[in-house]
DNA sequence: TCCGGTAAGCCTACGGTGTAGGATTTTGTT
DNA sequence: AACAAAATCCTACACCGTAGGCTTACCGGA
């Protein structure tokens, strides 16, 4: 008996069993080969060998499905042990966020655009909130040194990971061109910063504003 | 001669012309009444009582459509006047671009998001050059300094734009249900500021770490 | 005055999207 | 053996962005 038709119905005892997890873990794959917009649920569903209304047992809805994605990629921050000197844990913490952003480069966007309140979310809240408060900070004010860190990291990732290639530094053609596009741009400073303003290192970038951050913190609490 | 149908070809006299610059505004009023999503070629066409496919001659995409949208809100910065101060004219800065932001929350992700390269987009970035050049930072550092602010920005206008009414402080019931939900999580420094967490005042938010990075470069400049 | 080019508007059509509703089959339980 | 639940698949709908071609009104030159 040939079945040369895909069968209906529940699937035979070999195949494999269409899961939420996996079809997450598809996503996630699929979001960082070809881009979070080329992620369909039917492209999603051909990738899976699954008629696509198959997945809708399993997921609510593409948005829904993308915070599953999203919170996938939060899982995988790999959460440094505190020392407790603050600058380094802090330091270690940002390091790790940036990392797991930058291993999920396309998912990112997700990542530091949607506000998620389940439990995944807020381990690394907790770790966070719990260096701070091991600094020194009442609560209320670890909350406010906690967003305003959180609020950094977020606008250099968004800014690092939706960087053309040229900004970033290869393409030194581009870089060229982009220089003296500033150059004559008529304005002034602009102009005069024109070399720096047309690459970007990011990571010397995120390292700077990131001091600048914590010596600032540091400051807070031995005035306080 | 009853015309009931309507004409093809260019409009008679009367009619108003269709313009580049008509479309774009009308899709700044579209995206704020209704949302990114919901702007779609075909709808910004009926609510300017034209066709689709007309507005394919003044607008190359989609996408570079709401580029346009997002330089009309650049545009509208309103930038003010230097005092001197470094601190003031940082934190003026600020303001200006937050304001402009919350002016059209809905065009904001478009705005935090988007890096456009057009004359438009580098006017506010020559602002802030020309403020931290003021304060005696060498060119290349003036864009590190300058870059930290912007991302600082970003991320805390993002958050802000993008918090749920829950989260801004109406809506007390809902506050309150998130903070048992804090309280409750098995995480012990979320539990324990749980209150703070579950309201975000974003204006006290914003003045909080822009004070903090304001310091914190003030402090760098004195050392140097 | 006519006349032709051009730009603006309109229409049709294509290939894609998310997802509601229902038909079908297998599995596990009784 | 009978049956309920769950998983799969199919069909269909209302949208979407936009390519290509047709029609019309305007304008500059002859």
């Amino acid at each position: 008996m040939a079945d040369s038709k895909p069968r209906r119905g529940r699937p035979a005892g070999g195949r494999a069993v269409l899961t939420r997890e996996r079809i997450v873990t598809a996503a996630v794959a699929m979001v960082e080969e070809l881009g979070l917009d080329a992620v369909t649920m039917r492209g999603l569903a051909r990738r899976l060998n699954v008629d696509t209304m198959s997945l809708y047992h399993h997921v609510d809805n593409r948005e829904t499905l993308l915070n599953q994605v999203t919170e996938v990629v939060l899982a995988n921050i790999e959460l440094p042990p505190a020392t407790g000197v603050f600058r380094d844990d802090v330091h270690a913490m940002a390091i790790a966020f940036r990392r797991v952003v930058l291993r999920y480069p396309h998912c990112a966007p997700l990542v530091l655009t949607r506000q998620l309140g389940s439990f995944t979310a807020l381990a690394p809240v907790e770790a966070v909130l719990s260096i701070i408060r091991a600094a020194g900070f009442p609560p209320d004010r670890a909350v406010h040194v906690m967003r305003s860190v959180l609020a950094y990291l977020i606008g250099t990732l968004l800014r690092e990971v939706s960087a053309s290639p040229t900004f970033s530094g290869q393409n030194l053609g581009g870089v060229e061109r982009r220089r003296t596009e500033l150059t004559d741009s008529t304005l002034p400073h602009v102009a005069e910063s024109a070399p720096y303003l047309a690459v970007c290192d990011h990571e010397e970038e995120f390292e700077f504003g990131l001091d600048l951050l914590i010596t600032a913190v540091e400051l807070q609490r031995q005035r306080q």
